[in-house]
DNA sequence: ATTCGTTTCATACAATTGTTTGAATTCTCT
DNA sequence: AGAGAATTCAAACAATTGTATGAAACGAAT
């Protein structure tokens, strides 16, 4: 065994980053093992394959992630208003704060959007829970009677808001860039209109 | 000249599909070219490299949809209510109508998400003018005073809701699917749920 | 029909890629 | 220290890719 988990270790740290910055077709084996100062082969020797060594690698940033910033346990005395609050600001901050800039969730945003065998089932299995509770919380502020494809529409209305600046972000980027206004929007900013926004709209 | 207009019709035919299926780096040259049954030094010829190939494909499907479904052109003398929802229904129905399953659409979608080069273009030459207006809308229906980034801002929440079930579409199908219901809104649905939602949060 | 510019074609080239190989090295255990 | 297993290494392999080349086929004007 000796150095194995040494050599496997540096190459998941500088796959990582790789991996996220450029995706899995377009990062190289070479470039990776480059980065860990590793051999070419150590690649196939300790995960059989590229594929698997980017299954690999996802498994890593989950686990990071998750350890990282764990769900909020909110108060449930809170008024719904500032649950739903709470809600917004902790995904934008899971997406835009401070550990945005970490290979880590850039890995998860890249599957996101664009979902691949590796961790399809990971991703519905956590926002699936969260989408849910984001339905109960319309519901809860809705008032009863609200059918259930109405509150669907509702919660992705919310969802719409908070990730269309994670997925549209390039393309945001593009336009703020066109209309002359360098703006760079904080999550604090971003929480507060999100928010206003919808409770409008609920 | 006699035959080159034909044989860059059919290759740009081609491209289309496969490049929105499968994106600029993983479509292959020689893979157009046999769709479009033409020789692989065709796209050498005719748009000098595999990227400029591709530029033109964007701007093809562009002008494609372009035609399809024009802007329209809405009579000043309508509330403005009125026109945010008819501009919010042009949107969805140019991306999740009918021809939302067409390459041309697929293609754009993912410039869209993923911005190359060509989507430069794209934005300077339609999208760019699309969002000056709705931010003049906004500004219209919002009394003046609104300081430019609120505008903008409330301009991009506008767009989130139309793009999010484009943009997310597979997310959106995942956590339908997970939720049970196996719904599928149709743009009479949407235009009015987001117009209304939209209405509130401005 | 001949000529000349345009277009098509089969083939080759150079670069990059993931993966394999077999020898060399290092480590572990007695 | 020495045998045997585990690991690392440089080099090569096979496949794929975008692009270049030079000859052949073609079309239109003289």
């Amino acid at each position: 065994m000796s150095n194995s988990s040494d050599t496997k270790a540096k190459l998941l740290e500088s796959a990582g980053p790789i991996f996220a910055a450029k995706g899995y077709s377009k990062a190289t084996v070479r470039e990776i093992c480059d980065s860990a100062e590793v051999n070419l082969a150590a690649v196939s020797y300790h995960f059989g394959d590229k594929l698997h060594l980017y299954i690999a690698t996802v498994e890593h940033a989950r686990h990071w992630i998750h350890a990282r910033t764990p769900d909020r346990v909110v108060d449930e005395d809170l008024p719904a208003e500032s649950r739903l609050a709470l809600m917004i600001n902790t995904t934008l901050t899971r997406f835009l704060g401070a550990d945005s800039e970490t290979w880590h969730l850039k890995l998860l945003n890249r599957e996101i959007l664009n979902p691949t065998q590796a961790c399809e089932k990971l991703i519905e299995q956590h926002f699936g829970k969260r989408f849910q509770e984001l339905m109960d919380l319309i519901d809860e502020l809705g008032g009863p009677g609200l059918p259930h494809d109405e509150l669907e529409r509702m919660a992705f209305a919310v969802m719409a808001q908070c990730f269309h600046y994670v997925i549209a972000g390039k393309f945001v980027g593009l336009m703020t860039r066109q209309s002359g206004t360098g703006t760079h929007y904080t999550v604090e900013e971003l929480t507060e209109q999100i928010t206003r926004f919808c409770l409008a709209g609920i």
